[in-house]
DNA sequence: CTACTGGACGACAACGATGTCACCCAGCTA
DNA sequence: TAGCTGGGTGACATCGTTGTCGTCCAGTAG
């Protein structure tokens, strides 16, 4: 920035000025200001910049695993929305590790980001807040804080649920199924209460459920053993769209066409045999909004913590057609 | 710093020693300046290290699209190699636009990241070479740059858009379609050109191709047109998953039961009907490959650019058994 | 006892930008 | 003409770290 100042015969200050496009530069000096940044390739150090307004432009995101299109379609909702304030995307996956997610938010923070927004592994976060009381806004998407009150964006998993069970039981089934992921993950235990309430509600069994295997193999052996019954299991709820796939492999390796609503829609999930009916969930407006609510933090909107609750969506499909 | 360095009765200077890990302070003084350290619940400021070492310990990966499940697969794969250096991934969606793509480039370059990966959208590269030669590296995925010697780590789409006509071939066929994308992405070229040779040396037709629809009802009238003959196309390659998938719908719609095979693999592909054969790529190995590159770049390795070429696997299902 | 060594530590400047405040001067009013 | 105004500009301190270099001192050799 020197070297533009001496060869536009200005001061740095004034450099700066118009890097940052501040008022109050005659439009002479501006160009001649422009005209060396031009020549010498300039660009302003971020770096420095951060430094002496003491936060960066760029959002931390953390997700269990990037590769995973369910994280990685709010990934690129994120991006999208940080792009327009102008701010850049940090990403990394947790991998379900509490103490990689830590490290992960400890280096977004000593990079001074703007803010964060987490989908959060299984532990108690109240070590966050402190970092959220000094004024680093914190976004939780699919999954609340534990032990923080902050704001939040989550699927309504429990109308979700009811939606597939109600489907299924209006289609004659009564003994219903339900594969979970383990409940240890706040959305695996949601989804599992759910299905004890909806089926409750409609005077099905409850205890079919299975939060458990999550290999062909295994699911295939409880598919077997729910199915030997004289009073059979007659349909399958998947609490996940990797269950839903897996359980799909499970019903083909058994030769079982039970009826299926898995939870979260997945690509092509209507061109497989049978096309699979879904709860969908909407992974992009749950980032969007995530970022929505992370950047009105930043313009210095306050109040309580806002938790954001996205319906969900039946997708009727095959699956549900069946016997 | 200052506090902790006051609290532990110390200098700075020994206080970012211990937080570097530095030789040189006894034991019991970083014991001091650790209990410092934790009572007051400090953290580095990178912004700060950053601009005095003159280097952000961050990569920046610019792909096309974050979603898209090829380029997700190698942001993550990306993410673990820079974890592992203890480096923070930075990445952004150009979605196709060069413009977007100087931008994410000017941004990350503002950030000082210690390099860059990026798969290039169509244009021209040469305004880069006064970074590379700064000292920034950069290595391109997939495609390589134009107008610039860079790293590049790419796949063999030559061999294996020649695996599957041989593959075809060998299975009768003689009359084989080509569905690829706009040739000006570069990869299209290059399986469009492939499959001209690999039909040529085979003594089959090179002349059926497109490079253009990409929605179900363009490609089914294509398919219409194309079997319609009296001597008619009787299989078909398609350039990349996206076109497999809409091309199965296409012959889903109109009901013809031509073999198919893809070029990239893609989730569920073994779970369609028909299950597609397609000739994989590794995009997680493409991801590895180019951050081993990067960071073998930043530990001072000179030398040429280099290009690695990855080969594509073969993996036939059954959409390539039909007549 | 003196001279020397080397390890532990601190003072200070510098990295590149920006906020604050003072300055200058053209153009105005009284 | 003297005094004011206010827009354009610059000097300087500052953000939090780290590289350089000098100081201090305990321990050792002569």
């Amino acid at each position: 920035m020197v070297d533009v100042a001496k060869r536009a015969a200005v001061s740095v200050k004034t450099v700066s000025r118009v890097v940052n496009g501040e008022e109050g530069v005659r439009p002479d000096t501006k160009a001649r200001v422009d005209e060396a940044i031009r020549q010498l390739g300039f660009r302003r150090n971020d770096s420095a910049s951060d430094l002496r307004r003491g936060r960066a432009e760029g959002i931390g995101l953390i997700v269990e695993n990037m590769s995973d299109p369910f994280y990685s379609v709010i990934g690129a909702a994120v991006e999208r929305v940080a792009r327009l304030q102008r701010h850049l995307l940090l990403m990394g996956s947790a991998e379900g590790s509490a103490e990689r997610e830590r490290d992960l938010t400890g280096a977004f923070l000593s990079r001074r980001v703007a803010g964060l927004i987490v989908v959060p592994a299984i532990e108690d976060h109240h070590w966050l807040a402190a970092e959220l009381a000094a004024g680093t806004p914190v976004v939780f998407v699919d999954r609340p804080a534990s032990g923080l009150s902050a704001d939040a964006v989550l699927t309504d998993n429990d109308a979700g649920v009811r939606s597939a069970v109600e489907h299924l039981a209006a289609r004659g089934h009564r003994n219903i199924g339900f594969l979970g992921d383990n409940p240890e993950f706040w959305t695996a235990g949601q989804r599992l209460a759910a299905f004890g309430s909806a089926t409750a509600a409609l005077g099905l069994r409850s205890d079919l459920t299975a939060m458990g295997p999550h290999e062909v193999e295994g699911i295939a052996a409880l598919v077997e053993t729910w199915t030997r019954d004289s009073d059979p299991v007659t349909a399958l709820v998947t609490g996940n769209n990797r269950l839903s796939v897996t359980a799909l492999r499970a019903l083909r390796r058994v030769g079982k066409r039970l009826a299926l609503v898995g939870f979260d829609d997945f690509e092509l999930a209507d061109m497989v045999e049978p096309a699979v009916t879904v709860v969908a969930q909407d992974p992009a407006a749950m980032g969007e909004q995530a970022a929505h609510l992370l950047f009105r933090r930043l313009a210095g909107e306050g109040g309580p913590a806002r938790t954001v609750v996205l319906p969900t969506r039946l997708v009727v499909r095959d699956s549900s057609h069946l016997v």
